[in-house]
RNA sequence: GCGAGAGUGGCGGAACUGGUAGACGCGCUGGAUUUAGGUUCCAGUAGGGAGACCUGUGGGGGUUCGAAUCCCCCCUCUCGCACCA
């Protein structure tokens, strides 16, 4: 058989795309499609795991132009980060030289699986015609109270007295010199989420085209509970010492009280006491265990009495007040009230510490005992030893008491988020300057917007010790006030690189306008974004942190629109050998040499067949050729067939009533498949998309080889050209230089991407005899051939007749029948 | 621990609102073509049984004329969060 010659149509056809402008989608166009990959960070390496997301998008995006959309996918960089540093620390390389190569690689790449961008409106966040907008951003946050300034820990390796990503701190040590990190307070930046947090979990409700898995790890990131908020006081001081619980109803069992290490009253309730050394040493120990062991599971619970005790306001009572390494200062008020009896961290403190048990929830027909208990009682039940609320199931006493307390003024209701607020300062010099001038007057001032952006400085070195980089830059550092003009030093953290990509997408209306960071017509027109395809890990970061900028750019007027994204994918990962490909586990496979034996369409039809596109899926190196054999065997048809490319020119209607059987089953099959394919591509099914077709390839072969010696009729001419020019329709947006190709030789010019999409013809994708299986009993026992929308009677009859069925029936009396049309028929028999 | 998803041939996976389980592909077996290997083409391929048939969708119960699909209990794997008061 024939090869086809992938190697030389596929660059044919990308330079084709490129030249006539395939891709390129005007501002104002009608019937806009929004389709969006998520940006790339550029390493360099692409392994086909990586190709998955891109190949999706593009399949998608053909898809919609085929049917008659305008579509806008546009391609950028998300080029800031720590690689690029850590090559130039390594290796010398200056971090934009680094980046700009991989950007070139990358895009070569990109071209090479004839993935089709309009690489007019490319950008990358490095560039300073960009990241002058991301700080433009960032002043208009900062005047609007939503960046602000606070002091937050950080890793600090003292050998190389130098801040660490998460990323770069291995098992409590720095992964470059192996010196245990120790946490050290910076004051940073943060913006203030928090503030947002009810809006962002509303506002999940209303997308529905996002997976319900994606909502669910955002609702429970977001992290709502409702409560109350109590005013404990300490006794010995009278300061207020408030705390949030879930659970009012067991206020009254509370018997001790905790607060976390880092509390900020912690010092002076213990000052000069006999307790202080012992205190604050334990609260050390546990801040310093905090940074080692953050994501270690069961870290023993461990604590210490401060000396002092709360009151207790809905009894007065007194209870000891310790510190312990389970209470965190980030959540609620950094302090909670203690009830062993019904909370299990409390129950196992209190019987190691040999605190009190009260049970104030009890279970009327097998009272609890505080003696008895082995673990916290953490059910419903009945309120006991609660004063006046005895008696009441607590579910009720949640609400009777928060009234109660309300009432009294001794505590209300109060909503706790999990969501903390987001901090943006990184201590790193690949990232966009923060736009800031400290003042020993006037504090942080923002830099004006006339004077953005503030550009990254290239007399900077690269030692991967001490301070920021940006500090050993002279001409950065000082700057004059921009208020009154004193002497000023910059700031010298640099931005998350999610805060470029909260509002990235946003560039792609307007890559080059000058004056704004978009046109806020040409966004609300494009907007929201029709399709987002990207990866599951971005389901708590960046796609919270978009949806965040989204609502803060709306609520300043920038934007019509308050949640960007109207559909999003997540497609699952490619794995070989059971892991996650990588180059240094070395089961990465790279596309060039997949590309070298096979062509792109293979490795592009492969892994959209792979699997369902939403789980994760095993790389085959055999089951490529699969997908390779095909394109062949439709290519070595399409070549022994050649069809019209405008379907004008079939010698002979399909309509006839008087359709030999043979012609009208392949005429059905064909529509039939229109029908299957375009539901599959709707639906992110590409993997029965690509079944459904090939299905039908095996069909006309079948036809064909049926027609044996004899000269072909016009009809069966015809039906074989109807399927053959539809298949290559319909593998257009999956294998598209194949298809040109295709197309091009059986209409001698023209692209099919300019072609339509084909519609089916129910009628004709009707099957008008249809098999009914026969069950006798619930067992499947034979089946019959019926005109589609057979009686039952007419059916049964059929059965009662059937030689395989007649042992089965024989001699048994007919009870009852199930008939399903079309489909089944249960005789039940005696 | 909590939350989500998954468990189907030798493998990847199909199966619409419960209605003929295993589409499509890989692999394997046999045959044809070929000097040969490869390619390509044809046939077969869940297991058991000579056969009529029987058994089969992680395990066990249940609902139903009928369950991969619905309900209950259990097991395993993957992912996310993880002392959130």
């Amino acid at each position: 058989m024939e090869r086809y010659p992938f190697a030389e149509i596929e660059p044919k056809w990308q330079r084709r795309w490129e030249e006539g402008g395939l891709f390129r989608c005007p501002t104002d166009a009608p019937n806009k499609y929004y389709c969006l990959v998520m940006y790339p960070y550029p390493s360099g390496d692409l392994h086909v795991g990586h190709g998955r997301n891109y190949i999706i998008g593009d399949a998608v995006a053909r898809y919609e132009m085929m049917r008659g959309r305008s579509v806008l996918t546009p391609m950028g960089w998300d080029a800031f980060g720590l690689p690029a540093e850590n090559a130039a620390i390594e290796r010398g390389i200056h971090p934009p030289v680094w980046t700009d190569q991989n950007i070139i690689k990358m895009k070569a790449q990109f071209e090479a699986w004839g993935i089709g961008y309009d690489w007019e409106r490319e950008f990358a966040s490095h560039q300073p015609s960009f990241y002058r907008w991301t700080q433009w951003i960032f002043v208009k946050l900062f005047q609007h109270g939503l960046a602000y300034r606070k002091a937050a820990s950080v890793n600090w390796c003292p050998s190389c007295a130098t801040v660490l990503a998460n990323e770069q701190v291995v098992d409590g040590k720095c992964e470059r010199c192996d010196s245990v990190v120790a946490p050290r307070d910076l004051e940073q930046w943060f913006f203030k989420i928090t503030d947002y947090a009810d809006r962002l979990l509303t506002g999940l409700d209303r997308l529905e085209g996002w997976p319900e898995r994606v909502r669910i790890m955002q609702r429970n990131w977001i992290g709502r509970s409702e409560g109350v908020e109590i005013d404990f006081t300490v006794a010995e001081t009278g300061d207020p010492l408030p705390c949030f619980t879930t659970r009012v109803d067991t206020t009254f069992g509370v018997t001790y009280m905790v607060m976390a290490a880092e509390h900020p009253l912690l010092r002076g309730l213990v000052a000069g006491t006999d307790r202080e050394a012992e205190v604050l040493a334990f609260a050390d120990k546990v801040r310093a265990q905090a940074a080692i062991e953050r994501g270690a599971a069961d870290v023993e619970k461990v604590g210490v009495w401060t000396g002092r005790h709360v009151v207790n306001p809905v009894n007065g009572e007194k209870v000891q007040l310790w510190i312990a390494n389970y209470v965190l200062m980030e959540y609620g008020t950094g302090a909670v009230m203690a009830v062993p009896a019904h909370d299990q961290r409390d129950f196992e403190f209190a019987r190691e510490y040999g605190l009190p048990i009260r049970v104030v929830i009890d279970r009327p027909d097998d009272p609890l005992s505080a003696d008895g208990m082995t673990e916290a009682y953490v059910e419903d039940g009945v309120q006991a030893n609660s004063g006046e609320f005895d008696g009441l199931p607590n579910r009720e006493g949640i609400e009777r008491i928060a009234d109660w307390m309300e009432g009294k003024g001794i505590g209300r209701r109060a909503v706790s988020y999990r969501l903390r607020d987001w901090l943006v300062s990184r201590q790193r010099y690949w990232g966009t300057p923060i736009p800031v001038i400290y003042c020993a007057a006037c504090g942080p001032v923002a830099v004006p917007e006339e004077d953005l952006p503030v550009l990254l400085p290239t007399d900077v070195t690269f030692s991967g010790k001490g301070e920021s980089p940006l500090t050993t830059s002279a001409s950065f550092l000082e700057a004059p006030c921009p208020k009154c003009g004193g002497e000023g030093r910059r700031e010298t953290d640099t931005l998350d690189t999610f805060v470029d990509s909260s509002w990235y997408l946003l560039r792609y209306i307007s890559p080059k306008e000058e004056s704004a960071p978009f046109v806020t017509t040409d966004v609300n027109h494009w907007f929201p974004v029709d399709q987002y395809i990207g990866g599951i890990e971005h389901a708590c970061g960046h796609l919270i942190f978009v949806r965040f900028m989204t609502k803060v750019l709306h609520d300043l007027g920038l934007v019509g629109f308050d949640e960007p994204i109207e559909r999003l994918f997540s497609q699952g990962m490619i794995n070989k050998d059971g892991t996650k490909m990588s180059k240094s586990k070395g089961n990465a496979v790279p596309p060039d040499e997949l590309i070298a034996r096979y062509g792109a369409d293979t490795e592009r039809l492969y892994t959209l067949f792979i699997g369902p596109p939403d789980r994760d899926s095993e790389w085959s190196d055999t089951a490529v050729e699969g997908a390779y054999r095909f394109l062949n065997r439709v290519w070595n048809l399409v070549m022994d067939w050649p069809f019209d490319a405008n379907g004008a020119a079939t010698p002979e209607p399909l309509t006839a009533p008087d359709l030999p059987d043979s012609v009208q089953a392949l005429h059905r099959k064909t529509h039939q498949t229109i029908r299957k394919v375009t539901h599959d591509m709707d639906g992110f099914h590409f993997n029965t998309a690509v079944a459904a077709v090939m299905e039908l390839t095996n069909a006309v072969r079948s036809f064909i080889e049926g027609l044996g010696e004899k000269k072909p009729s016009g009809r069966e001419r015809a039906a074989v050209r109807e399927a053959t020019r539809h298949i290559v329709l319909l593998l257009a947006p999956m294998v598209p230089h194949f298809a040109e190709e295709l197309w091009e030789r059986a209409a001698g010019s023209g692209s099919i991407f300019a072609a339509a999409w084909p519609g089916f013809d129910e009628d004709a994708a009707r099957e008008d005899v249809v098999t009914i299986a026969i069950q006798i009993n619930g067992k499947l026992r034979g089946d019959v051939d019926v005109p589609r929308g057979s009686e039952e009677a007419a059916v049964v009859a059929l059965a009662q007749q059937n030689e395989r069925l007649a042992k089965h029936l024989e001699g048994k009396e007919l009870k009852r029948v199930i008939f399903v049309p079309d489909r089944i028929v249960n005789l039940i028999v005696k």
